[in-house]
DNA sequence: TGGTGTTTGTTACAATATAACATTTCAATT
DNA sequence: AATTGAAATGTTATATTGTAACAAACACCA
């Protein structure tokens, strides 16, 4: 496994999500906002793999858990926890997925893999300052960038190459 | 009015809705593909302005024209507009918006203004460099991408700054 | 404990998009 | 001109995604 392919490889997903609840709880502790029970297992249900995960996908699936669930309960915990920074929107998709590095600011780019639907996310140092070269010739203030290649990812492409072995 | 604003600073637009339409127009001779009444009036109400453009806005505009019209005539319309490369999605708005560079396969650059709504379309060939050197680390292969930025354009920038003269 | 802002419950609805099938159009061939 | 087959449109219904508005419950602090 290399550093770049690191959340689309086989890999221990159990540490991902540890890392993302406890280090998600801590900021809530950090900045006096509430982690609720409800927003903790929306957080838990976004994570329970690296694909980027519908509302009412959602909104089934926490049914179990919050009865009362409606449209509104999942719409305000993702807002919840987008503001936090704990997950990002897929525009493109119209869907919901954990923030890979809760600790750092940081513009996002997503490289979603149509075949096996993972969604890996990018800091990619070299883009961002090509964008904000980009900005200065435009005369552009960014506020918001939402940068997300559809495609198909390394792990992906080895499999449909390499032959099945005995 | 310099080129890096070209598209945000005022300008005579109807040479831009010329150009789109007869460009749009030479192309879909070339293919072999009809671009008929409701397709080109579509194109033709995307390009009122330099807005992104709403489907359901569209469909009350085209009422007018094609009394019949449905939301299934205008995403029918839209599909065929974005399949020939004429009209970008815009992701993170959920609208349409007119490419602005029919005659060079390109991918898009969006940015896209809170205080004036114009989108501006750019080439950005260093970005895309960035982008492809990022995806060789990632081995990702890109089928498409959707970059999408939001914040102040220099038009509004400037408006914003300089006080009303009298 | 009382008050105040936050969170959740609840109902209703708005906005965006597609499926499925019938009908029409239209150009290419007989 | 008639045939015909594909493309385009008409039509109805429904699926999907997202908000508004107000009431009730809860958490926190004075
Ligand atoms: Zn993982
Ligand atoms: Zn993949
Ligand atoms: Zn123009
Ligand atoms: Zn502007």
């Amino acid at each position: 496994m290399t550093d770049s392919t690191e959340h689309t490889a086989p890999h221990n997903h159990s540490v991902c999500i540890h890392t993302a609840l406890t280090t998600a709880s801590q900021l809530c502790a950090e900045r006096g906002v509430q982690l609720t029970a409800i927003r903790q297992q929306v957080l838990e249900l976004i994570w329970a793999n690296h694909h980027a995960v519908k509302a009412y996908d959602l909104l089934e699936r926490i049914k179990p858990l919050q009865s009362a669930a409606k449209p509104a309960t999942i719409y305000r915990a993702l807002d919840f926890l987008r503001e936090q920074g704990f997950i990002h929107r897929v525009e493109s998709l119209n869907a919901f997925v954990g923030c890979n590095d809760l600790k750092s600011a940081h513009e996002q780019l997503l490289l979603i893999c149509k075949q096996c639907e993972n969604v890996e996310e990018r800091h990619a140092d070299s883009v961002m300052q090509a964008l904000t070269q980009e900005f200065v010739l435009a005369g552009f203030t960014a506020h918001h960038q939402a940068i997300e290649i559809h495609g198909i990812c390394a792990t992906c492409t080895q499999s449909n190459h390499i032959p099945q072995l005995a």
